[in-house]
DNA sequence: ATCCAAAACCCGGACCGTCCGAATTCATCC
DNA sequence: GGATGAATTCGGACGGTCCGGGTTTTGGAT
């Protein structure tokens, strides 16, 4: 005897293909009663659902048809220290999510807590009424928490380092990757004493991530001469040109391009005698600039909006039980405030330190 | 305009569907030039075949309820120095990934390249004739490269930090959120001289990420004494003991349970004046050893399954454009290695830093 | 030229499990 | 008693496959 089908264990139950297949997967159109009953035919008939065959066709059935297929929110909450360049930051990975949403049939509405009276409880029956499940947090200052929602109908992703309330998976740049590999390609530029300026605030968010990477490979890279990290909570003209002038750094790395200026103040040319590199490219002003790290804002977004579909498609709801984290390394981007790198063979002109003293 | 499908492309070009179906499989049922037609039709309506949908589709057609999964391959290079903990490492990596495929309907086997005279190119042809699309690359000692297969065939993703050939989506744990977990767990525990060892072969393949995070949280941790880190190719007795006496960590971290031993014939008693953790819980010979990183490989695993899964599914082959890397953060697990935290009130009883000096 | 069998080519039917909207049943409240 | 709405079940349509059966073409013998 074949194993049965599901049409023929309907026929046997006396009941329809459909309730028998929406009992199998636990649907709460069905009565619970009837499910049991389901089930228990199921199991004495030998009848298995196999789950791939169910996700092609649910992908299939689900596909086909109208272009329109469902609703995402990207939610961001608003407060009064919200920076310009916050904005930018997440109207970037907007752009990012709505395309991607988009190709893969869906639509992104943006929803910001905090403004015009939107409170967390609020949202929650918005969502809910209109029957949205898929959720893009977008980062927010300090520690954001997202407890309020009624969780078990949601799925969702971060799209920033860490969340603790609730732990979600999140998506986020890899800050280390990205300085591995800054300083990875000043070293072949020939720089030997790289410098690093940094908001104490800014990097503890990252778990120290920059400065780790920087420490490490500050060890590690053959011929570096060691320059101590400036550290700060509010950057000073003079805190800064006091470290430029006690270490003399060949290349200053940091996000405030601004310093570029101080450091012309302290008589250095830029790129002949110092380079500077920016490490987040929403920070400059123009395109060339300067040399800086590119966090791929919108590929963030493309990929945060994958992951929740992909949820969605898989029927994965709440909070996961193991969260992950999705990195993206940043792109590095030449600039005019850089030596070029060496043509060709590698170690025959060995780069020259700068020795530009000022004063 | 909705995803053309099989019957509506048949209608515009004066077919049917088996006909359609038939020719894009390239059956010999259809004329070589119906073929050439209607390939270059479906090319220019943007059709695009789901070879998943169709080994579903045939196996469901072809042998009623007779359970069909789809096929993983995981894929692992075997070289003479293939120590037992990589095997331990991987055989751990596989158990999350079979449970995981077989929960989505797929079965997995494994291919070790090195054995019996597989070679990549054969392993290419043997998946190409058993229709085998998604990969899973296991970790393998040093930079492998995969470039010799076929790579527009399939889908894959690399269960360890980075591979350049190709560059393939990564799957790891989050050795620098791991050290950072742990750091913060001791110094909770009152612990203030942190010591680590470590092999550096192995941290470099990590792009340093243990000692960056440790480095910089050494620095950040309020009331820590910095003890440098030992770094070593081959872990000697002598050497060891020289650095443990020097410095006399309260706590040392590494890889090699060992050193307990050493500790003790240093007078250290464990854990009454000096404690151990192991940072890879698969390194040590009991479950009650001593406290540990327990990486979870078997979630990994499955992590890297649902990951190719979900790209079969959504008929995406090839090397990704943008490679990112998910990573999951380290169990800590404690042992009677460690003392216990601290009950409730934190600052009241300072954490009395041992003082066990040797001779 | 004519015939006919075989080969080449193409098509319709039936099928799987899913989704969606509609139909049916059941409880509740004027 | 009738209307309203919620709970539950059902029917239709779907896409890609295999199989058996059509229809056209081929080619050799008369």
């Amino acid at each position: 005897m074949p194993t049965p089908t599901l049409r023929s264990l309907a026929l046997e139950l006396g009941l329809s293909r459909t309730t028998l297949s929406d009992a199998l997967r636990g649907s709460p159109r069905v009565k619970a009663e009837t499910v049991a009953r389901v089930l228990a035919a199921a199991k004495a008939a030998g009848y298995e659902r196999n789950p791939l065959t169910g996700a092609v066709m649910s992908q299939l059935r689900r596909s086909r048809g109208q272009q329109f297929r469902g609703v995402l929110a990207a939610v961001e909450i608003v407060t009064a220290d919200h920076t310009p360049l916050a904005a930018r930051y997440n109207d970037s990975l907007m752009s990012g999510i709505s395309d991607r949403a988009e190709a893969l049939g869906f639509k992104v509405e943006r929803f910001m807590i905090g403004k015009q009276d939107l409170t967390l409880p609020r949202l929650d029956t918005i969502l809910h009424t209109r029957g949205i499940q898929g959720l893009i947090l977008l980062p927010a200052v300090g520690f954001p928490d997202f407890t309020a929602l009624n969780w078990e109908r949601y799925t969702a992703v971060y799209a920033d380092y860490y969340i603790d309330h609730p732990r979600l998976h999140c998506v986020c740049s890899d800050h280390y990757q990205s300085m591995v590999a800054l300083l990875q390609e000043l070293h072949a530029r020939g720089y030997r004493r790289p410098g690093l300026f940094m908001e104490i605030a800014l990097d503890e968010r990252l778990q120290y991530r920059w400065e780790g990477a920087f420490l490490a490979l500050q060890k590690y890279l053959p011929g570096i001469t060691q320059v101590p990290a400036l550290q700060f909570s509010t950057l000073e003209r003079t805190e800064f040109e006091a470290w430029f002038r006690k270490y003399n750094p060949d290349v200053v790395m940091g996000h405030f391009p601004a310093v570029m200026e101080w450091m012309k103040g302290c008589g250095a040319r830029i790129p002949q005698t110092h380079a500077f590199v920016c490490l987040n490219s929403l920070r400059t002003t123009r395109v060339d600039e300067c040399a800086s790290m590119d966090f791929q804002t919108p590929i963030l977004g493309s990929r945060a909006c994958e992951l929740v579909i992909g949820q969605l498609l898989h029927n994965e709801f709440g909070v996961p039980t193991k969260p992950s984290l999705t990195t993206i390394p940043a792109l590095f981007t030449d600039g005019p405030t850089l030596r070029a790198r060496a043509p060709a063979e590698p170690r025959n002109k060995p780069a020259v330190t700068s020795g530009a003293k000022t004063r």
